[in-house]
DNA sequence: CGGCCTTGACTGACCGTTCAATCGCCCAGG
DNA sequence: CCTGGGCGATTGAACGGTCAGTCAAGGCCG
């Protein structure tokens, strides 16, 4: 499969530093084949990022769907989003460092709000049923959330962080504990 | 300056799109110039990088240095962040968009290790006085704040979220109730 | 035999980089 | 106060290599 060589290349050297014999080559075809298939290098990447985006909008989507409360849904979030780095690392390798910020796919493709707005949606559930603060800008806070999340992923991405089931199941925890009941031990006061 | 016009193009165009020709029209002189200054595009980018970044490492360590409360000291680190989209809007676009995730730039730049072991050792002085959870693992803590705030100013980048002085200052706040208030309702369980 | 898949040589443009020539500023010596 | 020459700054034409994308021809399957 095209596709799967493409992300296995991008994730190896990048985008920009992939050429098209390349991905062909991994592929184990001509490089005029990927042309059958697709109108440009750019539509490649572009391709990757959509069938596989939205496998992650269809899962935060489904988690919203079972109704359970907001923290056990977020704790859900976070679980699917940082095991997808044990279960493809060349997949989230490509998503974090090619799409997330890519000048180019950012206008195109609004499915990547799709995500924050569910997240948004669970937050503000929270706050109706009482279990999350009132008083916080529920978008502010998707954002930080998403971006705890992203930042852990990119960690992994770029060697950084320590690799592993165990340290992700501990980065799932931590980061539901942070956001969640935040880092002030219980008692101190929450403003100097 | 050629590093001002660098930041001015590469903000505007991404630094794949931009051509060296258009970094020297910028600037006002001959492209055949910018290799009297620099060794090539990407030095140029590096550059800009590593001169701004340094100031970034400054701003935090001192805010280290005034030995304040260390939910005080993560305050400030937040406006330091937060606020530099407001002083240089251009630099934090290509800082965001260009630097971050950048292949090539991630080895050989060690530097941006440096604020995270800066926040980090201002997580662990929390944890030592007394007014952070000792249980959070503070690299992870770390990863999970600067990715909050990291997005925040992509969303400010990508243009998707509100802009404007108030906006950034609600930002600051947010975030630092988020990470260190939680955004568990106090009184709510913290664990279902 | 018809329609799709597949090939890979070819092209055409693009762009980072080089470099020899020129400029313009500054100062030493007359 | 001139003058010459030394030197870094500046120019832009030219180069060379690289690739994304094209296409005409051949292959395969039903």
């Amino acid at each position: 499969m095209i596709l799967d060589a493409a992300v296995r290349v991008f994730a190896r050297k990048g985008y920009h530093s992939s050429r098209v014999g390349d991905i062909a080559e991994e592929a184990g075809v001509a490089h005029g084949l990927l042309y059958h298939y697709f109108d440009s290098k750019e539509a490649v990447l572009e391709t990757v990022f959509r069938e596989n985006w939205s496998l992650l909008v269809d899962a935060v989507r489904a988690v919203e769907a079972t109704g359970d409360p907001a923290l056990d849904q977020l704790r859900h979030v976070a679980a699917i989003l940082l095991r997808s780095w044990r279960d493809s690392p060349d997949l989230v390798r490509v998503l974090v460092r090619e799409v997330a910020r890519s000048p180019q796919l950012q206008d195109r493709v609004e499915e990547i709000g799709a995500i924050f707005q569910a997240i948004q949606r669970i937050v503000e559930q929270g706050q109706a049923e009482g279990s999350f603060r009132p008083e916080l800008d529920p978008q502010l806070t998707t954002w930080i959330f998403y971006g705890g999340l992203e930042e852990l992923l990119t960690g992994w991405v770029l060697g950084q962080l320590p690799d592993g089931d165990e340290e992700v199941a501990r980065a799932e925890r931590t980061i539901i504990d942070v956001v969640c009941g935040g880092i002030a031990r219980a008692g101190a006061p929450a403003r100097a």
